[in-house]
RNA sequence: GGGGGUGUAGCUCAGUUGGUUAGAGCGCUGGCCUGUCACGCCAGAGGCCGCGGGUUCGAGUCCCGUCACUCCCGCCA
């Protein structure tokens, strides 16, 4: 062309106003809307940065052309800026008060008939959204979406640097870690029947780090890990923000992590609220009794009490025979609950059997003060007023109750705080509410096996050190391990870590574990530690959670550019796929599958 | 590995108690339309009702199996 702009653009679909008035531009973007009124054509022309409306008559000799491009076609379009009359402002796009009248139209790539639609907000299924990825992430929510992850880590990124930590990258090709997931193996051609392992995380690399001197490590880390997907939870790969600090207690880590969080929170949070620092520290035991969980989600006012005492050799056989077979009751206090219909603890009765508890009592203290329910109706009334003083309850209130296996109860009892919480519409809007939970056990009894195992990753100090390993039961040791949740979001878990030798050998004692195992498992982080380790400890939230909660999505899909499926299929690449014997051969492998399974994996 | 939900036009969905020729909106094709911005109007094409089996005079609908997608449990921080 013969003018003097640029062969693509002059300007973005987002940038022309009143003052380009007049003004000869380029603009290139895809078709996103196209009214055709037989002799007078609208386009609305899109970039990432905004629309145009780009309009043409049947004066024009391009006119035949333009009518006939298919939407979401990638055109060029040169023609002058034209003032729109009053009638006719569009105020709802940033270029509503002007439009682009076409002296020349370049077609750079013309689109076939979508099997989505870019424009609008139909929802359509998500194995069409990821094998045609590409115009899913035209669309504007999962285009906002990408671009939020993206500013949010460049602010993490800045936070972090500003506290003096320093990046690193670690290998993606290593060895396998001891997570305790799946690894996803990649095999050696140099050495032949040998694998490496993708990082589950960079946890030893990190730990090694603090013992080669680096203060203060980060890094947005992808881990991998081959276990089954859920809402929150990436197939095969996902991001965290892996960080580690030397000569640190507990608290510094919090410190330290605190504000990058609320302060991202607060950057990209819009007008939610953001808990205050310090967040509060919920022990373990006080999360598990208080709210059933060890991610709690802190919008819901529900809390849990023990209330076995008021139930034991009582009235009420079927919670005393349980509390005697060494079982639990606990107590939810719903404020105003009894004035709910008889349907309303039928239907939760019901849901709880289906859940598989075995139902969820209920006493309904009404506003006369008179108590109802097949409860109250057996339990004698002192221990009914023992529960009341409990809970706190008052007329008009209503106690659920949940029995059973301590464990079991517990977790139920969870369950049943955040479905009365949903139920009711409890929970606090506007909020991103964050805590700790700390002193997590050391250990756990393994019930099947009647074995002791680690209940983290292996790393954990123990509170109390090796004394506490050689003098109290396992099980009631403490580790220096923390999570750290918001709004019932596990964003990661952290730990100080055990940089001593005669301490880990030790702690894998009580689990089981031979000295030679460790050596063998760990043997670099062990010879590591022979040289002079500093005492360290991290944590590594979870990227994709981070924005998953920012973006307030319900799934981590939506912040991901291109995620697989919940097989661990990339249906737009076509991953996983079959390789050629020659490639097998050369890697020393032959495949021996099980019985016929085809999955039809075509694209 | 287990449980729930879903599967009907390119896409999103409706389809009654089992009953004749399976519908709508969007998209697509053609026609009309010079101020729309969810443009409008008219016409048309497009269906292995996921797949296989069964019950029945008759199945999109009921039963069994299977596959796919999704949510949950297991698994996983």
């Amino acid at each position: 062309m013969s003018d003097n702009l640029h062969p693509f653009r002059s300007h973005t679909c987002g940038e022309l106003s009143r003052g380009h008035i007049g003004e000869k531009v380029r603009l290139s973007g895809w078709i996103h809307a196209k009214r055709d009124h037989g002799n007078l054509v609208f386009i609305d022309l899109r970039d990432e940065f905004g629309l145009t409306q780009c309009v043409i008559d049947i004066s024009s000799s391009l006119f035949n052309s333009v009518e006939t491009v298919r939407i979401e076609s990638v055109i060029t379009v040169t023609g002058k800026v034209v003032e729109r009359s009053n009638e006719t402002i569009n105020p709802s796009i940033k270029t509503g008060h002007v439009e682009v009248h076409m002296e020349a139209v370049v077609v750079e790539s013309s689109a076939d008939v979508l099997p989505m639609l870019v424009a609008g907000d139909q929802e359509f299924g998500e194995d069409i959204r990821l094998r045609y990825r590409f115009l899913d992430l035209r669309r504007n929510q999962l285009h906002k979406n990408i671009q939020l992850r993206s500013k949010v880590i460049s602010s993490i990124r800045r936070r972090m640097t500003d506290q003096g930590f320093l990046e690193v990258q670690t290998p993606i090709l290593t060895a396998s870690s001891p997570e305790g997931a799946r690894d996803y193996l990649v095999p050696s051609r140099n050495h032949p029947g040998e694998f490496y392992a993708l990082p589950q995380a960079p946890q030893q690399f990190k730990q090694l780090l603090m013992v080669s001197g680096f203060d203060k490590y980060f890094q947005i880390a992808p881990c991998f890990r081959d276990e089954d997907a859920r809402a929150d939870r990436s197939p095969g790969e996902f991001y965290q923000l892996d960080f580690e600090m030397a000569f640190v207690t507990q608290e510094d880590v919090f410190n330290a992590i605190e504000p990058v969080l609320a302060g991202v929170f607060l950057e990209f949070g819009g007008d939610h609220t953001v808990t205050k620092m310090p967040f509060p520290r919920i022990p373990y035991k006080e999360a598990m009794l208080k709210y059933g969980t060890d991610k709690p989600d802190l919008r819901n006012p529900l809390t849990i009490q023990d209330v076995t005492n008021s139930f034991r050799n009582g009235g009420f056989g079927l919670f005393a025979k349980i509390i005697d077979a060494g079982g639990i009751v606990r107590a939810i206090r719903v404020p105003g609950a009894g004035n709910q219909p008889r349907s309303f603890f039928d239907k939760l009765n019901d849901w709880a059997r289906q859940e598989g508890g075995g139902g969820l009592g209920y006493i309904i203290f009404g506003e006369d003060g008179n108590t109802k329910g097949p409860i109250a109706k057996n339990l004698e009334t002192e221990k009914i007023s023992e529960i009341e003083t409990k809970t706190g309850t008052k007329n008009g209130d209503a106690v659920f109750f949940v029995s059973g296996e301590v464990g079991e109860a517990e977790r139920f009892s969870g369950l049943a705080r955040e479905r009365l919480c949903t139920e009711l519409s409890l929970r606090s809007g506007g909020q991103f509410n964050f805590c700790w939970i700390v002193d997590y056990p050391m250990f756990e009894l393994n019930e099947e096996a009647g074995k002791i195992e680690f209940s983290h990753n292996p790393f954990s100090m123990p509170q109390g050190g090796l004394d506490a390993l050689q003098t109290q039961d396992p099980l009631d040791v403490m580790a220096y391990q923390y999570d750290i949740v918001c709004n019932g979001v596990e964003l990661s878990s952290g730990a100080i870590r055990n940089h001593r030798e005669d301490i880990m050998v030790k702690a894998f004692e009580i689990a089981g574990y031979d000295r030679s195992v460790v050596e063998e498992e760990f043997g670099g982080m062990l010879r590591a530690f022979r040289f002079g380790a500093p005492p360290h400890g991290g944590s590594a939230p979870g990227i994709d959670r981070i924005v998953m909660l920012l973006a307030n999505e319900p799934n981590i899909r939506e912040v991901i550019a291109f995620p697989m499926n919940q097989r661990a299929e990339d249906l737009l690449m076509g991953a996983p796929s079959k390789v050629d014997d020659s490639r097998l051969r050369e890697l020393g492998l032959k495949l021996n599958l099980p019985k016929i399974k085809t999955s039809p994996n075509s694209v």
